[in-house]
DNA sequence: GTATCTTTGTTATTTTCATAACACTTTAAT
DNA sequence: ATTAAAGTGTTATGAAAATAACAAAGATAC
């Protein structure tokens, strides 16, 4: 498994792949070719084994792929198995909906803790879970090594909170709020911009209306 | 404004530039060149010049670019002027939080619904609404000619209401089940895979991981 | 066991996307 | 007015990504 640099057009995909061979796990399908998989997942074969052989191939020639095996291999790859400690910072609508509708124990991320600048909020239950202050904040990240955060605050302290909580160690941010981070190169940050989603859908539904005229 | 075939690269860039070219209008920033911009959005003057010449060009040589009107150009390509009618189906916690959380009417989109197929929240108030019963659903859409769903609902239910919704009119979906939705070829999709982004980021912390060894 | 078929891993080609280069236009300075 | 500087639109080049092609490996059938 060497690990020269893959492109981020490639992990992005990996997720998706999970996905169907879980699906494929599931009805105890045992084995599955690049061309079965590309059928079902509407892509081309040729993209499917060059994405497997950027970590080295998983497959027998003549036979295909051990669907369990495969799985495995790219779990392992987007770190699945690793453990990680969690929290959310910031318990409004989107943070505690996070909160519970994520599963995060299932994909090995320790969710260990909320916060909200809100101190009505402190002490209120979510999940099996108690809202803390922002002061608890430098204390709790330093004693539990808390690696990530999900960033679910409103922009104007996002860039500031995430300055801090770098300060305090945390190695990587699940950024929902709506600005660019400020962070040194080797934090790792995924933003999820709803609101930029929203306006590709859009766009490409302006396009298709267009189109159809 | 000749729309031959924009790639969704290119697309997929035009909100971050529309929000910051937002700020630097509330700073009453009257121009801006593609190099400024550049430096302050990371990325090289030569690919802004180039994403928005596929719409026409908005600047001025020797000038730059007039804030507010490109601001309005791009806002304009996004479909964010045109209004659409939207229904949230599904009102669990993702469901109430995007309903909380996101500003739809502020973007041309009247969130005009609710659904949920568990009765016990048939009635419950969110925001300034009343969740409803899936058995609304037909009449509600065609009544009121929804074209867009926000789908919040389990994957086991996603496919299977997806095509409903296709067959009461519906246009575009906003797709947050974890799923691919089987819909025709003019019905718009956009994904958002929650656990996609969050595999991403666990594949990043990894590889960051392995690099500082 | 041999021959045929399947299907991968990998190399070659094509297409798409990003960057660089530059001619031409406008602005600004003297 | 003339010249220099700034900065776009656009063309040319380079890099990355996707697809196609194919040889080698293994599976299957007889």
């Amino acid at each position: 498994m060497d690990d020269k640099n893959i492109s981020q057009a490639v992990i992005g995909r990996l997720p998706r792949y999970l996905r169907y061979l879980g699906e494929l796990k599931d009805s105890n399908v045992e084995r599955v070719s690049s061309q079965e998989l590309s059928e079902l997942m509407n892509v081309t074969a040729s993209q499917i084994r060059q994405d497997f052989n950027n970590f080295g191939g998983f497959g027998q020639q003549g036979y295909g792929y051990k669907v369990n095996f495969l799985y495995d291999e790219i779990a392992k790859i987007l770190g699945i198995n690793k453990t990680h400690h969690l929290i959310i910072v910031g318990a409004g609508n989107l943070g505690q909906a996070l909160a519970n509708y994520m599963n995060f124990e299932r994909r090995g991320f320790h969710f260990t803790g909320i916060f909200d600048s809100n101190e009505a909020l402190t002490g209120k239950k979510i999940r099996d879970m108690y809202v803390q202050p922002m002061s608890n904040l430098e204390n709790f990240v330093k004693e539990n090594a808390i690696d990530i955060a999900v960033l679910t605050i409103p922009k104007t302290s996002a860039v500031k909170v995430a300055e801090q909580l770098v300060g305090y160690g945390v190695k990587a941010f699940w950024n929902f709020a709506h600005v660019d981070l400020n962070v040194p190169d080797d934090i790792v940050v995924e933003n999820v911009h709803l609101s930029d989603s929203l306006m590709k859908l859009s766009y490409n539904i302006t396009r298709k209306e267009q189109e159809n005229e």
